[in-house]
DNA sequence: TCTGAAGACTTCAACACTAAAGTTAGAGCC
DNA sequence: GGCTCTAACTTTAGTGTTGAAGTCTTCAGA
């Protein structure tokens, strides 16, 4: 066994290129518009990619994506970085419970304070702390770097186009579907 | 209480706007790029938004998001529609013990069929039943009604130049980190 | 052919999320 | 001032996912 670089696979099966499976879904179902699905997959693709290199990168900080994401959402807030636990969820797409949890943890890595609001003690204070305003630094610094990295190969016209051309496909989704369930997902 | 559309928010809190997350962003950290920003993160929310759109969707079909990306992933493999439950997990950017229970389902559902192999007993052969095959056209008809109507504020010469830049910079993502993890989060 | 090693799942324990039920503080009414 | 109503969380039960350990075939060498 000298080196071997392949993992022994004969003919087995390949992740498809985007063209290819283009084509496939076109075999199946004549109807389909190649330049719409192009568009399509290509956007999904990417999205998925992306998400996986942040996950990396914060992860080196030792926080996860999902920790990351609520430290952006209370930096969003606004000095003095605060929100209670359901503004919280409504803006990360999550169940108040899940909420709560993710508040536990968060709150036990010294990333955020949880408190009870003194003039009406039902409400519950979200507050990112100063080490939870640095890691949140420290990612924006790795996730920009990363990001114009991405950009390098498009031109200020290219990008300015780009941009505006999704922020038209977003009003579009945006319009289409007036938050009907009531919870946005995830944030950006 | 007459009817009150507002449901009592006084000057709570409100979900930002592109622009003004950008500006917030920028105000805790001078470098960043509004523009490179701005494509970042409309690609990010538009990607969100769509991947809801979807799953109500499909939700109507009495499927999941989790099994129509079962059923996508079976449907390129091309006929006869077959692959062991290692390989979907694979392409689905799932572990094998998620792979195993997902299937379990989807057999339960009748979506596939999971039996051994005859010629290596130590394999699995999952396999998309004629149900499954039907719910996927089903799905990819609404999926790509979808699509068309959401690119219909774009020309033809534009979709087919948002199209290239995505995949430019989807060609950048994917040479930057060579699937350094092994796992691909998951499929289009 | 027996034995050891590798491969391909499956099982198990732990964790994160959802939906629904439970808890507690404030608000309105009589 | 006590009653009910609502709001804002928290708790509980159930589902889906991960990482690690376990099982069962197959292959390669002795």
């Amino acid at each position: 066994m000298a080196e071997t670089p392949e993992p022994a696979e004969p003919d087995g099966p390949q992740e498809p290129t985007l063209d290819e499976q283009i084509a496939a879904y076109q075999r199946e179902y004549r109807d389909l518009d190649p330049q719409v699905e192009k568009v399509v997959s290509a956007l999904g693709r990417l999205n998925r990619r992306m998400n996986v290199a942040y996950g990396r990168q914060v992860a080196a900080l030792g926080i996860s994506n999902a920790e990351w994401e609520v430290l952006k959402t209370l930096l969003l807030a606004g000095e003095p970085y605060r929100l209670g636990p359901g503004e919280l969820a409504k803006r990360l797409g999550l169940t108040p419970a899940a909420m709560t949890h993710r508040i536990d943890r968060m709150a036990g890595e010294g990333l955020v304070t949880r408190d009870r609001d003194e003039n009406n003690r039902v409400r519950v204070i979200v507050e990112l702390t100063d080490e939870g305003r640095t890691k949140w630094l420290e990612a924006m610094r790795m996730a920009s770097d990363f990001e114009e990295d991405l950009l390098q190969d498009l031109s200020p016209q290219e990008r300015g186009l780009l941009g505006e051309m999704l922020i038209r496909l977003l009003r579009r989704v945006e319009h289409a579907q007036p938050d009907a369930g009531g919870r946005l997902t995830d944030l950006d």
